[in-house]
RNA sequence: GGGUCGUUAGCUCAGCUGGUAGAGCAGCGGACUUUUAAUCCGUUGGUCGGGAGUUCGAUCCUCCCACGGCCUACCA
């Protein structure tokens, strides 16, 4: 590669033509590249080991250490500098003198930019200030940096350079990184969680032929050796019930889900959902172990189980109510009665001066899940179930025992959001296979995400599932309720925008 | 998709009623051997998101476009 041909089109800044000159300059006396540096210690060790360590021992038993890191301060102070440098643990301060770390280099080091990576080796004492730091002996770049770090006081703020350039988002801004780690420690968590309840974790396609296990619409794309159409999952559901269909009588997967519908603030058209059935139980024992669950996230990721969500506080320690929809109206919304809410003509009336459209022929259940959407799950800050939801708008779900009209399933609520999604599963093949039958006419009728027919699926019922409880989760919403992060784009490393120019 | 607010130096931001742009950080030069957002002195850097219009004159007013934030709709 020649040194020409990466030059970008556009007009070169001066600084990074400065760091060019540099570059260029490296590659004239040697390998401008090399990794042949090995480094022993990472900054928050040292500083868990011998921030307390008095100066008069460090110094009398030197400690030789080996860091390397990026560039994010520098003082030059004449003949002495301080510099500091972030490794993926933290920061640690370098301080380079003109008599220890020796003249060429002390000059060398003058010359280095912020944002360089360098490799040094020296040994520790505590400053005058005492900030533990490493005298340094031996000091090499690395990695040339070509261009300017955002503004190191300030950070990076401009939204959208956070999300495109999210490299320079974690360069820069501490939160952003710990946001990032408490998502990784959530969904190791949740891993943790169930495998030591004896579930298997699986991954199932994410290309299906026919997209179901949710009403949304999918993304379409096409394989060309098999000339077939196929589709991004918008739900492993169908796949993992196939699963327990099999055998597998406890299985999670956790994975990324498509759809292909607005972006929002909670809305991103990749998700990573956590889906998990077990075989011989019903939804009000799953409703036990979110709870469980959601306790022991918190406390392992938070240390408490109190959370304080965008000015929320909300105590996960307590058991979760469980209301109906219909209750849970009333709860919050005193004004309407139990009368008005199974009142068709009622409800009808109000949904129309509240401007909500709905199907003509939608049942009494369906009607007051419209009211409830609008007028009340906001409402709902403290965890709680919704439960006893209509069949018509539960396709996959077993009809409550007492009431056909309902299904053993719950949402559950926290911050004024849908967190889960669970139900006792429907394995009575003939009852699914006139559901999918319904939701293919309501698909001919226009209805862009009512789901497919999958005769497969009925299939694999055919030969029995047993009683099965089944629940997904939407991670990236959890992932934000922990870290208090109030766009979805805050909690999804590389978020999905609009093409840059 | 609809509404609304925004886009000024590499970054963080000022910029009055329309008179062609400033600061801090970063950079460059200088002083400084325990600083830590180091400090002090000097200094480079701009197609004011793009295009068109109004005007003697536009960063500023109008329109169009691009991108982004927020609200809203569908959804998890």
């Amino acid at each position: 590669m020649s040194e020409q041909e990466d030059k970008p089109q556009q007009d070169i800044n001066q600084i990074i033509e400065k760091r060019r000159a540099k570059l260029a300059a490296l590659r004239l006396a040697g390998n401008a590249f090399p990794n042949d540096f090995r480094r022993n210690d990472l900054a928050s060790d040292l500083h868990k080991k011998y921030d307390e360590q008095s100066n008069d021992i460090l110094e009398a038993n030197p400690i030789i250490v080996r860091v390397a890191g990026r560039m994010m301060l520098k003082r030059i102070m004449g003949k002495a500098s301080f510099a500091t440098i972030q490794d993926m643990s933290g920061h640690i301060q370098l301080y380079v003198t003109n008599d220890i770390t020796g003249e060429s280099t002390y000059a060398t080091f003058k010359h280095y930019d912020l944002g360089d990576i360098l490799g040094a080796q020296g040994t520790l004492f505590i400053t005058r200030t005492g900030e533990l730091s490493v005298r340094v002996t031996s000091l090499r770049l690395l990695t040339k940096s070509l261009r300017p770090l955002p503004e190191k006081f300030h950070g990076l703020t401009d939204r959208e350079q956070k999300y495109r350039q999210r490299y320079l988002d974690l360069i820069a801004n501490e939160d952003t990184r710990k946001v990032f780690v408490a998502r990784s420690k959530i969904i190791q968590s949740i891993r943790d969680f169930f495998v030591t309840r004896g579930y298997l974790e699986v991954e199932t396609p994410m290309m299906h032929p026919i997209p179901g296990g949710a009403a949304a619409r999918p993304f379409a794309t096409h394989h060309n050796a098999l000339d077939m159409d196929l589709y991004l999952r918008i739900a492993p559901e169908l796949y993992l019930k196939r699963l327990v269909v099999g055998g597998m009588e406890k299985v999670f997967e956790i994975n990324r889900s498509f759809r292909n519908e607005g972006i929002s603030i909670r809305h991103n058209p990749e998700f990573t959902m956590l889906e998990f059935y077990e075989a011989y139980q019903d939804h009000t024992y799953l409703m036990d172990l979110t709870e469980t669950m959601l306790r022991e996230i918190a406390v392992k990721i938070l240390g408490t189980t109190k959370i304080s969500y965008q000015g929320h506080e909300i105590d996960l320690a307590y058991p979760f109510l469980r209301l109906s929809i219909n209750k849970a109206i009333q709860k919050f919304q005193p004004e309407y009665t139990d009368v008005q809410l199974n009142d068709r003509t009622f409800l009808i009336n109000k949904l129309r001066s509240l401007n909500i459209i709905h199907k003509p022929e939608e049942g009494i259940g369906g009607l007051q899940l419209y009211l409830f959407s609008e007028t009340t799950e906001h409402l709902l800050i403290d965890p709680i179930f919704i439960i006893d939801y209509p069949t018509d708008v539960s396709p996959l779900a077993r009809r409550n025992d007492n009431n056909p009209e309902i299904t053993d399933r719950f949402e559950l609520y926290i911050a004024g959001r849908e967190i889960a999604n669970g139900f006792s599963e429907l394995n009575d093949p003939e009852d699914q296979a006139v559901r999918f039958l319904e939701q293919a006419h309501a698909k001919e009728a226009g209805d862009t995400e009512a789901t497919h027919y999958d005769a497969d699926y009925i299939r694999a019922l055919e030969h029995g599932l047993p009683p099965t409880a089944g629940e997904g989760i939407g991670i990236d919403r959890l992932v934000m309720l922990l870290t208090d992060s109030p766009s979805i784009r805050d909690v999804i490393l590389f978020p999905q925008l609009r093409q840059e120019n």
